[in-house]
DNA sequence: CTCTAATCGAGACGGTACGTCGCGTCTTACG
DNA sequence: CGTAAGACGCGACGTACCGTCTCGATTAGAG
């Protein structure tokens, strides 16, 4: 790929992250952004057709980092250390995080994850829990963790990664896996 | 209190509610509420500053509504019966509670729903749940349950309110409840 | 007539007045003159149309007591005696002159200055000066002196009345009377 | 300078000139200027930042062009000629002069004219008439064209150029020069 | 001294124009 | 000749003020 593309999109989600920490996503402008990553106006839309979309195509990236570091614990269907894996990797980017997830591109950003989360439990053969409709466990766990995490990101650091995890797994994965 | 006022804010929240039924709450403009409602446009901003206060007001009123058919069953405990008169009241309102839970209000929504929630508990003395940091059960209950029925709203309804009602008690209710 | 319509109107001129001492008549809205006159909002139309209606009446009462001034002189052809008087007049009503003639209702003062000495000239049995065409004598008077006035209260006092009162003679009063 | 900006500033000056041919300035609203223009609402204000400043940027061209034919005449203290450039240009103009002069915006135009003879005034070294406070000539001469213009436009033209010239000289400008 | 009608305050309302903002498109000029 | 800069059309927003209207409450002046 052309290297002047890849300078411009790096440029621009550099930007938008930068931004996205202080103030709230709906907020800032493609002005801004484009400011910011001192690119010109019209380069923008010649890469995303709008603003939400240089977020997904951010979001995309830490996702798939996001994934990859889950993955082993996922496939030992080790719970608990999937959520401890979850809350380091939060807390380690935690300004990214609190922006995606409480700024106003949490709708978008929870739709790429939940369809992102289907998509992998397809392809790596999970079956539904028992008791529950096909999906509704993968839906209700990102949604239900997006929350969890929501609410630490928010608070001042009071609890660390193991209490968080241990909260993670018993209010979300733990029920969806077990019946009553 | 006028009765012209009274006249006024009833057509609006009126106006918003049929038009939200069909569209996005994001693609309703002020003209489009005023228009229906029979109003003037500057009219609008008399009562309320922007759309999202308007539909904070009807959501306030909904909440009112709901919270008092759920309170015997929170008062007994029963969280099998509180998630069963949940369900019953969103489905008998699945066009204003999918405007509501889906469009572009949902944040809004959810931080007036856990606020009310928050004073609701403390007013009742609620206790918060062992071995969970305090107001995090609400919290997490609140958003879980918006989640869960932003999910059942999307889907055509296969699923009745019993059966909806018995996945919010296991998959969010007990769970917050009960230690492991 | 009800004093209580007499108390109104003299409310609302004195508070048109006191405001317009300070800032521009375009910028005083008929808000401020109520709540300055300490009368209702409706109020004020039942006695006038709109601002400009209030303000030329009290022009008319200034421009009856200014010709009721002049006419000695206006009826000996004293032009210079009754330039010193109007200059008095002027130099005694400052504040409120400035306001008339300055402000933004220039020229509705205008037009009824010019109409009402018009109505005077053709009374009073006044001849057009030979030379010029029918009423273009009054009008222009009329407009010059406005003109010289505004000029006048716009600076700082340098000139005072007699002076002044040569100025208009010679520039205007004059020149009309006589053929070049 | 980009050419779509000297487009679209020719387009709303001469959509202005002919909206205020047929009504008065005041009611003229900037839509009504844009639609005939022909171009966007908001870029009206990319350009001007209100009605009268665009009236202004009008004014000052004409007023540039009107000079240019005086000064000749000026020059040469010819007063009689230098009236009838005016008389003539303004005949010439009459649509748009009576729509500067007759209309709304009637105090905008004159200030810009005093504060342009002023300061051509100045630069040609003209000096102040014997008798007269600095600047008044200029000033007076200034108010008074403009109003015996304004009344020669709101006649059906009973007066021709030559007529109309002596008229100036003999209540203006030889007043202003001669002394008694 | 009462009674009736005019006048009042308060302020909600429909309406019109304004000026701002951000988006996404399209043109221009420059390197 | 491709890319920055940025002008443009569009449309929603929220503000300001106007003139109309409906309410009761108050007050004048006639009986």
């Amino acid at each position: 790929m052309d290297p002047r593309i890849e300078r411009t999109r790096s440029a621009l989600a550099a930007a938008v992250l930068e931004l996205v920490e202080t103030r709230d996503f709906d907020s800032v402008t493609i002005a801004d952004i484009v400011k910011r990553a001192g690119i010109g106006y019209a380069t923008f839309f010649r890469h995303y057709r709008d603003k939400d979309e240089l977020l997904l195509d951010v979001a995309e990236s830490l996702n798939r980092e996001l994934l990859a570091t889950m993955i082993p614990a996922l496939r030992d269907d080790d719970t608990r250390a999937a959520a401890l894996t979850l809350c380091h990797f939060v807390d380690e980017h935690r300004g990214i995080c609190r922006a995606l997830l409480g700024g106003g591109a949490e709708r978008q950003i929870r739709r790429l994850l939940i369809e992102r989360s289907l998509r992998w439990a397809d392809s790596a053969g999970l079956p539904d829990p028992p008791g529950l409709p096909p999906r509704l466990a993968i839906d209700h766990s990102v949604r239900s963790m997006i929350g969890l995490l929501s609410w630490w990101l928010e608070q001042e650091p009071e609890l660390d990664c193991v209490e968080m995890a241990v909260i993670i797994d018993r209010l979300v994965l733990t029920p969806v896996r077990k019946v009553g």
